[in-house]
DNA sequence: CATAAACTCCGTACGCTGTATAGTGTTCCC
DNA sequence: GGGAACACTATACAGCGTACGGAGTTTATG
């Protein structure tokens, strides 16, 4: 889509300096336009996050934004850029052992996810490597250290654990009421239609899992039973030593 | 959004006996619609698939396609629902262990992403529980037979390991050409601006895995990684007793 | 056999999206 | 003071899913 090198400069908010500028002073700076996007596709989600909510939320008109953002891919990355440089970053301490720390890194991320459920859905394809992402991926890494793995095996792992955090909180998305009124709806037809015979473990185990959890799915579960098989994954990779 | 009841019967093929229904014949079954629609976002994409243009691959205006399906939704759950039912479900040998069998679901499930890459697309939220989605569930679930595991475990892991397919289905969408374009427009400035004492590690690691894998994500690469790491997880909880 | 109901299918239209384009007014450099 | 660069606006366009109203076809019912 656009000019990448743009992108870039805007992540890193490589401005042209402000006395070397003509025309009018922006009314605003990116990052209020990045607030602004933020904090309403934080209340109502990404759907309805379009370039007029957010200019009439800055008391602007559509276009206005152009000015700058190129676009709204661009704006996303930004948006996502910001989020990660929001993430705290606390030194990893001696004491703990990488288990823990990249537990740690799990947790952070679902917190990102659970402040901003859009941010697990912003394009992967071209991460933007502005200073959040940036910062983040080396704290992420760090949580490795002792491990032993050598550096590509590092970034497969850390790959691995945000890619699980990522489903999860992908997955997580639907409401539990409309759940419910689903389930209310759909259970006549679907006990009439599942049978046992032709379908004996999918009935036995859909229906455990169902009323273990209230649901279809449930993120919470999932979460922490993934969290632990994704560790124990990488310890027997540790373990077999790289 | 649309009623519940009526998208499983669409799923399971409910009908109207012929003899008792009234007006013109109709000219398609709901499989053509569907087979039209799975062409159409096989060779094109998603964001190809319209329901303007899949009406104009039957030669159907866009409206007619209402008397089929309720909406693009619901023709997005029984693609996905056909999808599942054309998969290959040979028998679990018996001969076979546990982990060669989810290994082999494991990849039946990167083979359909790979064959309908707009499958890891499709909302997760409201599974189309039809007999495609309901056949693939019991039958997935067999490969478990002799982890010992609970009910509840059973739903769980099945979820993590697909979750994890999918997760790399989702992130090898990007087009390799593009990758190389952007590295090279990027390059440059991504030079200038990654400290390498304030990244060390990010600079480092990312060199390495790039270099590696020649692009930012190799979902190959990805993929045999982290389905040894799934099934190194899940042998640490089978191997503990449940 | 006529009529009404049920059905397929069509053309038009609406509200919504991102953004291209043209134009207006402001600010600064020369 | 003139011209260039810039912020900002209003209008417009193509494309989306689909609501609506109507036309034509088939069948059940009086």
């Amino acid at each position: 889509m656009g000019d990448p090198a743009r992108t870039l400069a805007l992540l890193w908010r490589h401005e042209v300096p402000l006395p070397a500028r003509r025309g009018p002073r922006p009314r605003f700076s990116v990052d209020d336009v990045v607030d602004a996007a933020t904090a309403l596709a934080d209340a109502d989600g990404l759907e309805a996050l379009t370039m007029r909510s957010v200019a009439e939320r800055l008391g602007v008109s559509a276009m206005g934004l152009y000015s700058y953002v190129p676009g709204k891919d661009e704006l996303l990355d930004l948006m996502l850029d910001a989020a990660h440089l929001a993430m705290p970053r606390p030194p990893w301490r001696g004491g703990q052992g990488w288990r823990e720390r990249v537990a740690a890194v799990a947790d952070a991320n679902r917190a990102l996810f659970a402040a901003h459920p859009w941010a697990a859905w912003v394009s992967s394809a071209r991460p933007p490597l502005g200073p959040g992402t940036t910062a983040k991926y080396d704290h992420e890494l760090a949580a490795f250290d002792g491990t032993g793995l050598a550096d590509v095996e590092l970034d497969a792992a850390l790959t691995f654990v945000l890619g699980f955090v990522r489903g999860v909180a992908r997955a997580g998305e639907s409401e539990p009421e409309q759940d419910a009124a689903w389930w209310a709806e759909s259970g006549p037809l679907l006990a009439q239609v599942l049978d046992v015979d032709r379908y004996p473990r999918a009935v036995r185990v859909g229906a455990a899992a169902g009323e273990a959890q209230g649901a279809a799915y449930d993120p919470g579960a999932a979460y922490r039973f993934g969290i632990e098989r994704v560790l124990d994954g990488l310890e027997a990779l540790v373990a077999r030593g790289s």
